[in-house]
DNA sequence: GATGAATGAGGGTTCATTCAT
DNA sequence: CATGAATGAACCCTCATTCAT
């Protein structure tokens, strides 16, 4: 529906919204600064969004591609060589890879996406509006994946357990998430105490590994 | 300097900035509400505290309190009975028993306090504000006494290995504590999720016991 | 810059400062009495202006104007006049045509914005603000001329002085336009004190005359 | 009626009051900051002055006697031996030493009483307070012993002009003293664009000997 | 599609002033 | 004589949001 030139000066629009929530906070993201520096006038914003957290929500979606991407694919993508590989439980090296993958991930796309995910972190507990909601819809797809993973393997080796299994599984899968999360979102901090990217990874990498099996 | 009448308003106004802050969260926090449910009215607030932050700040010295208490102490003296029984490595129970103490430990304190280390969580990253320089003080306590905790050990066992353990340890311990963290301040989602108080603290206590030493 | 609607509403709201100032003193200046009396909303205010100050700031603008013509230049003619007409001092009956067209400016021009000169004036002295500046530039151009004045007699008649001339003409010069501007300032009170305007004027003119060459 | 202990208390706050007024400015004069600084409460202010304005008439109080003292009595005593030597116009340096001490003397009040004396000039367009009327009786003080002083020798020299010869002195009165009272106001002013504290003394001095009988 | 202009609604903060002790 | 404590009453200013063009 929308012309050209209507796109252009909606992207402009989110650009420097995500643009000004990275430099000066949630707190002090205003209407009228978005517009000034994206050349355009408060009313035209409303054109497009009906308000700021809106257009956050819109700015969401890309960070859902990055982290069905980078995340919850891989995942399932192991799941689906395990599975066809049925036989035997799945070799150390490829657990070892996929959580160097996984904490890799969650490193890179907090790095990139910052700003706005601690926003959505921030709101989660406040109210239950449509950011706490997108926020579950994006972690909870990459735990779902990882728990998933957890039962694969319980129900290969031991098939008779029950219904707890399937907790336990959940708030593994549920801590490993927690800790990837944090990790990632606080890594700036974390570097600038003294701990290089790397280590970092390996770390998080080494409590993952230890959790799957 | 405070009288004792100035001391009752003080607390006053602190418990109903807690309690406000729980009910209607940190964007919704406004100097007139807490005044005028604490009974006194905006100017008497600004005669204790030179804004909102600032309250929050005073609230902090009590969960600091716990932290120290319940988490930092329990580390240490963790690592005194430890090296008082220097020779061998610790017990396999005890190990157990700490993560076990600091899972709990740190649900407890989330939940009592969630409302004001969401705030914390939220304002660090955005801004370098006081309340974030809180937030490091309350976690790095913690995560220096795992740190030392790791080591300890680390140097027991073999005791060549160089610097590079000391980053690892850091690491680590960093790791660890995000995850402690972002679990216990998120448990009533998860719990909402179905996963029970007692599975997400074994699944936590699980993480740290196959990390420590 | 600014549409034909915007310059309107900012003329009003000017004038309703100017107006409100005569009215109710400058303490009594209030930005919400001021949209009040203009028809439009405080908010509108701070959309042209950047608070009270910068509004009497921009009213100056016509004082400038008025001084500049009623005042500045006719100094400046007489100068003019006088070089043409080199070789003989001038005339008596200019100087004393000069001195009361002075005075009469001064009284007219502080008649007409007394309030806000009053307000310039006051500011004069406490702080360094723009208004502060803004008398200094309003002032001291009338009495730059009145200084050239002085000296270009002073040069013709006894043309060895030395440097002292120049600050004794200086001193001269301030002490006149301090003079005119005085009593220009308060000529209500004086004028309620029983004496005449005419009287006034005569009387300035005559400490003019007395001073000028 | 007031004990020692009292006297020195509002001693200790008028101080304050004058204190703060020269180094904030009437605006930011503030009854809490001059509590403060004089080492008590603002319940104590309120124990001696009704309000600010009301401490301010009390400080006029010393401005009034170094008036008195440096200005007015030197005219009067002028008058005083002109009349005892009745016959003879009064000599020519007697004059001029009158001149320069009056002009001497107000630079000098105003030197000390500056901040003080700058706000009554400010409120004498505003409004008609007490503030208003201690100016008056300052200034009119010293105006009514000049106006007295030019028509003594009026009427010594022809005694026959009527009462325009009233209205002119007053007039003429009036403008020699707005001189003498604005020149000394901006002598900070006047002294920092390069204009010696003896040049601008000499230039009021010359001025008022070229009205004076 | 864009925006100049206007504003309702409300939060933050200050300060003179008053009691009860 | 002094003051700790409290507050009513404003004021300043900001911002999301809406029209009419």
């Amino acid at each position: 529906m929308p012309g050209a030139r209507g796109q252009a000066t909606r992207r402009r629009l989110l650009d420097l919204t995500l643009e000004l929530l990275g430099r000066n906070g949630f707190r002090d993201l205003r209407v009228a600064d978005i517009a000034r520096e994206a050349g355009t006038s408060p009313a035209t914003f409303y054109q497009y969004f009906d308000d700021i957290e809106n257009a956050l929500l819109a700015l969401m979606g890309q960070v859902r591609a990055d982290v069905d991407r980078e995340l919850q694919a891989v995942v399932e993508l192991h799941l689906a060589v395990r599975e066809r590989d049925s036989a035997a439980a799945s070799q150390h090296d490829d657990i070892a890879d996929l959580a160097r993958q996984l904490a890799g991930g969650f490193l890179r796309i907090w790095a990139k996406h910052g700003p706005l995910l601690r926003v959505v972190e921030l709101q989660s507990g406040d109210d239950d509006g449509p950011l706490t909601d997108e926020r579950k819809r994006l972690l909870n797809g990459v735990s779902a994946s990882i728990e998933k993973l957890l039962l694969s393997s319980a129900n290969a080796a031991n098939a008779a357990e029950g219904p707890t299994d399937v907790e336990e599984a959940k708030a593994t899968s549920f801590v490993l998430v927690a800790m990837l999360a944090n990790v990632a979102a606080h890594q700036h901090g974390m570097i600038s105490a003294g701990v290089s990217l790397e280590a970092l990874t390996e770390a998080m990498a080494q409590q993952l590994a230890a959790a799957l099996p």
